[in-house]
DNA sequence: TAGATAGTGGGGGAAAGTGGGAAACTCGTC
DNA sequence: GACGAGTTTCCCACTTTCCCCCACTATCTA
């Protein structure tokens, strides 16, 4: 979809949350699916938060987000105008496929087959996270993805950063 | 060392901290891919700081900070607009494999393979500490990224102290 | 030369991660 | 309801990795 950068604007996009991951890590997918977390990323979330609802991204990969945290984005988006087509297509496009997931006894969750073959992952997977998402993409996608540079990097980290800082 | 050309990519008016780390080391990762860190640099940080983020730099190397000064940083990238896919790209970019890493009881930690890799780091590297991090290079890398500065270091210089000084 | 500090390397126990058998459950069909 | 195919999930066994600990070497200082 187009960005549509106004329409979504009004979304209190700001991550303020208690949940701070970072990471990235590799793991894998077995063959029934199941893809455990790594034991460092499970630290960080807590132990008491075992559910979490998966997606798909925005960029053919999938996110994961602790339950609650999931409940707030949902909150946001349901402040968009269901009457209004427009914000019909970005609610839609931002629940597609949502599946909530629980841990298993050794720390796995179970990815639902549809969303694997959306990010294209077999086995080998990239887990990235930051903010209060953790972004789970097949290991080619992740390393395309890393080389890419954004064609504005500097230009919108003078904006965030203030000054002249990535001029050279 | 010193006055390369790389110091001034990392302008960043709003960092100030206690942090002032300088020097340059050589150092090795052993088999396991752990890095020792020299006992010059132990006493900079001061002991009571064991936590760092490491992630990957710009230029095929990585760069440690200590953990408070990554939070600080991430602060201000984190108030863009994850909804917009530019916003996001730029976010990825700037994480991009940021992972947390503690000292074990030896001084060492331990680097991610994922990380070493895109460094392209055996065994032999350099850390280069000045300001608020630390980088790490592979000591090939490093002599190559030495030896290209003289050409263009006074046009960069001249484009970035020449107009913008007043911020430094 | 001895003693202290810095740096290197590896053993081994513990923890993390992997894989698969099989019971339990779901759902459609006869 | 009975049955079977497919899926989910618990459990256990096995492999791999991590990290504490100790021992050894190298370098520096008195």
């Amino acid at each position: 979809m187009g960005e549509s950068g106004k329409l979504v604007l009004h979304l209190n996009h700001k991550a303020k949350s208690l949940n701070q991951f970072t990471g990235e890590y590799e793991c894998r997918v077995d063959a029934k699916g199941r893809l455990r977390l790594p034991s460092a990323l499970i630290r960080q979330i807590g132990g008491v938060n075992l559910n979490f609802t998966v997606n798909r991204g925005f960029e053919q990969h999938l996110i994961m987000y602790p339950k609650e945290v999931w409940e707030r984005k949902t909150k946001e988006i349901n402040q968009l105008n269901i009457y209004s087509q427009q914000h019909r297509q970005v609610i839609r496009y931002f629940y597609r496929g949502a599946t909530e997931v629980q841990l298993d006894t050794a720390d796995r969750v179970l990815i639902p087959k549809s969303l694997l073959e959306y990010a294209e992952i077999s086995k080998e997977v990239m887990l990235f996270a930051y903010q209060d998402q953790i972004e789970i993409w097949s290991k080619e996608r992740y390393k395309i993805m890393l080389e890419q540079e954004p064609e504005d990097f500097s230009s919108i980290a003078d904006k965030v950063f203030g000054n002249n800082a990535a001029d050279v």
